[in-house]
Order: structure tokens, then C-alpha cells, then sequence
DNA sequence: CCGGATCCTTGGCGATACTG
DNA sequence: CAGTATCGCCAAGGATCCGG
């Protein structure tokens, strides 16, 4: 394909995001790596609680209580392998172990809690939408 | 549940967000609800390219050559749905139907535009931590 | 040209039980 | 306390055919 269409964003403000149409395969695209990988049901919530401070296992287990001991393991052990969070065990007796964030977890995070802030501040927005579409289909 | 635990995050410069850990039970959380549609398999893919300028169909098609037609379809309803696009028919013959962003789609794609830049910028960052992983479990 | 209907596969996730 | 291992469900997503 050699016409490509490479269109720079712009809002009232600045420039958004320059993307290439055509470079949107999406075959081991960034995006698409970030994305399916903090879309997961747990992942969000828990980078959430570890931007605060350090947690234990225990205590992310109390703290959202709907979560089984499988997920939550897979989901940190995830966010550990992407390097966003660190783990350190204490050798202590029964053994401990703190998850915490890291430089890189907390530079995602930045972006990433702009957009949960919108989430919640057009939450409302979004469940009127549905309403007038589902009422509009009868 | 009495104590509760509110944080101001703070970075250098600003109030990330504030974040009150207690409650973060997330049945029928905006974040959660937000993600979850969003972090399907096309859906950003749709808004970024919406994001430039209105497509039809049969455009949005060849553009992503590897979603199925169905899977497109169904990507756009979910999006019109919750208002980020709107859905126009032309009565002409073959019937064309243009796909367009809303006011509430381009102020979510602000904030998720800024996720994006970070994705792409720091790839390689998190493909590094993973290769480190990987290794370091032998 | 656009999209609905149907069938099928894959993988995310939960539940439970078991170790160091 | 902090995992691992195993099983099974179910919704997301792909392939294909049909219909206006």
C-alpha cells in the first residue's frame, strides 16, 4: 500500500496523537499490548491500591474481597513481568510478601488515572446514552 | 465498614486522584464499566481512527482487514451505545451508513489519546521488564 | 453495502484443594 | 501466609451463510 494517510490531531488546545492509518495492523502493536493486558478485570484495581502505597498479599486479598487467590497472584505476577510493580519477600516466619510500584508503574499510572477520572466524571453521561439507545430500539 | 482509608495521591506537580480504597468494591464501578468496553479487542482501534474523520462501513473494513465483519459491527453498536459515535444512514442504493464521533467521544479520546502516547513511548520499556522476567525464572 | 443469525473455538476467570 | 495445580464454566471473538 504506498498512499498512507498520516493525519495530526488536533483539538482546541494541541496536538492529540499523530497516527498512521495505514500502520494500524495492529500485530503486535503497542497499543494493543498495553490495553489487553491492563483491560483485564483486576489490573486496574490493583495498580489503583499500589499507587498508594506498598501492600502485602494479605491485605490486597481483604481489600477487594471479590477477587479469588488465583487471580489475584496471576494479576500481580502480570503487572510484575510488564515491570510496573516490584515483589519482595521477608524471609519472616510465616513469609511475607510486598508488592509495591515501580518508576515505570508510576508513569503509567499518571495517564492512566486521567482517564479513570473522566470515567467517573461522564460515567452518568454514558449510562444516559445507553438508555436512549436501548429505549430507541423498543 | 467504619475506618476508611481516603488518599490524596499526589505526584511532583498535581493530585493524580483521590481515591478512596474502601470503596473500590467495583460492582457497578464507572472505571470498571469503562475499561471493559474499551478494552475490547478493536474498540480503541475504531476510536482512533473515528478520531480523524467520520468512515463508512465498507471504509472502517478495508482499514482493519483482519476484524471480521461481524466483530465490527458489533464493536460499533457497543460504541454508539454508550454515545462515543454516532450512526448516520444514507438512503442511497447500495444503502451507506457513515460513522462519525460525538462531543462524548472526543472528550474520552483526550485522556485515552495520552494513554496511547505512553503505550508507544514506553514499549519497549515493558517488553525489557518481560524479557528480564522471563529470564530470571529460567 | 450493510448487518443479522448461527455454530464453534478459545481463553479469562472462578472454585476448590493442596504445599512450603 | 503466600502461593500452585486442577477442573470447569461462560462470554468474547472468528467463520460462514443468509437477507434487505
Amino acid at each position: 500500500m504506498s498512499a498512507r494517510t498520516v493525519v495530526n490531531l488536533r483539538s482546541t488546545e494541541a496536538p492529540l496523537r499523530v497516527v498512521d492509518i495505514s500502520k494500524l495492523d495492529f500485530t503486535n502493536c503497542p497499543v494493543r499490548d498495553l490495553i489487553s493486558q491492563i483491560g483485564g478485570k483486576w489490573s486496574v484495581l490493583l495498580l489503583e491500591a499500589l499507587a498508594q502505597r506498598p501492600y502485602r498479599f494479605g491485605e490486597l486479598r481483604r481489600m477487594v474481597p471479590d477477587i479469588s487467590q488465583r487471580m489475584l497472584t496471576q494479576t500481580l505476577r502480570d503487572l510484575e513481568r510488564d515491570g510496573y510493580i516490584d515483589r519482595e519477600v521477608f524471609p519472616t516466619k510465616p513469609p511475607s510478601v510486598e508488592y509495591s510500584m515501580t518508576d515505570l508503574g508510576r508513569s503509567l499510572y499518571g495517564p492512566l488515572a486521567q482517564l479513570l477520572n473522566w470515567a467517573e466524571a461522564n460515567h452518568d453521561a454514558v449510562r444516559a446514552a445507553r438508555v436512549r439507545f436501548d429505549q430507541s430500539r423498543d
